[in-house]
DNA sequence: GTCTATAGGCTGATAGAC
DNA sequence: GTCTATCAGCCTATAGAC
């Protein structure tokens, strides 16, 4: 069905590994919905082709195995991961920098609730995937900014507040958005959260814990 | 194989009910362990039924389908919660009810972990069983709390912190020690989590939400 | 009340025609 | 590269002997 590239090895349209591409993508797509919504086990190659608009043996040919899907999918959220976290270094202002990190989480909650979802669905199983990057990467993100934190402190900015529990803070309180989402609305009688929950949501996460870590504005 | 009550009515040992009772309540703890490390779908009765130490149909036996036998877990869950929901009324002292509350549910993460685990996993799902509860029951404690928060703060106890958001807040970084605890775990470079670790998350969440509400204690 | 044996359905995965 | 047809295994649930 594809078209070839030409003699000179330019790409045409249709050029092979278009369609590959272009169907791996669906497919990924499609998993992060279903893989979300029914967890691992819950999930079936069945539902992701369907949603993908392929047929299931098109998954099994793109991917192998349902468990290497599921870390492709893994793989892709773990790179916006690593991004959201952005910069927190020494020289910077902590309440413009600690104010940014916390809007630009809430944000991702918001914009990207299925991989905050599976993300959530991954530690509470054990992260069986996921425990090496916990263990390094993050680990190692965690001890560097939390030096940062520690000189804060020491320089008067701010309360000596233990850095990793605070991080712990600053995490939970804004995936909340994203993994409860459910809850959130049944509680504020939402159909759907507006932008004026997430504002709400920004400003008070944002007071609470800058002026609960004793960072002047 | 069960010993009846004598003539007098009066429970002897092995009486009837006696070991229904005793294997209904394996069969729960059982359930519980592995729908918190499984989820809804991943469980199998097979598994529940194996850690039960029972054979795989008394577990039909006694609750008749997979869906019956989450739904009684879920419902003990709930139970727990409203216990550790306490009390908070107008008359109380903000920074005390609210610290106790704080620590409740902290030390509720570490108790009862698993309870957590289910419940965040049925919140994930969407919280097909749950919805019910989070529209009637949930909510009507948060619109009653936050009056009392409301109260609070035009007395000048406290700033006027969203009531609704700042209980999110809450919720979320108290049970994170439960449903992230790999997470958790991993950074801290623990194998488990420590007695220390607990009073530090606790002083830490306390500290930041009682000062970021403007609470004096 | 208890438990073995088994039915019936769905799942992940693949063979093989196109 | 694509997709229909199909398999083998596992799952929930139950029938029926004890």
């Amino acid at each position: 069905m594809a078209v070839s590239a030409d003699s000179a090895g330019q790409v045409k349209r249709n050029a092979p590994g278009r369609v590959r591409q272009r169907n791996r993508a669906k497919i990924l797509q499609a998993a992060e919905h279903v893989f979300a919504e029914r967890g691992y086990d819950g999930a079936t190659t069945a539902a992701i082709a369907d949603r993908a608009g392929l047929p299931k043996a098109n998954v099994h040919y793109y991917f192998g195995t349902k468990s290497a899907l599921y870390r492709a999918v893994i793989d892709s959220i773990i790179e916006l991961w690593l991004e959201a976290f952005g910069d927190i270094s020494e020289d910077s202002d902590p309440a413009e920098t600690l104010g940014h990190y916390i809007r630009a989480k809430l944000a991702h909650s918001r914009e990207r609730p299925l991989a905050s979802r599976i993300f959530a669905n991954e530690i509470i199983r054990g992260a069986p995937i996921l425990s090496d990057y916990l263990k390094t990467d993050l680990r190692d993100w965690v001890t560097d900014k939390s030096r940062v934190l520690r000189q804060w402190a020491n320089a008067g900015k701010m309360d000596p507040v233990d850095p990793a529990h605070l991080f712990f803070m600053i995490w939970s309180t804004t995936q909340t958005y994203a993994d409860f989402d459910v809850q959130m609305r049944a509680v504020l009688g939402r159909q759907r959260l507006t932008d004026e929950d997430f504002e709400t949501a920004a400003a008070t996460i944002t007071d609470v814990i800058l002026k609960g870590c004793g960072i002047a504005r």
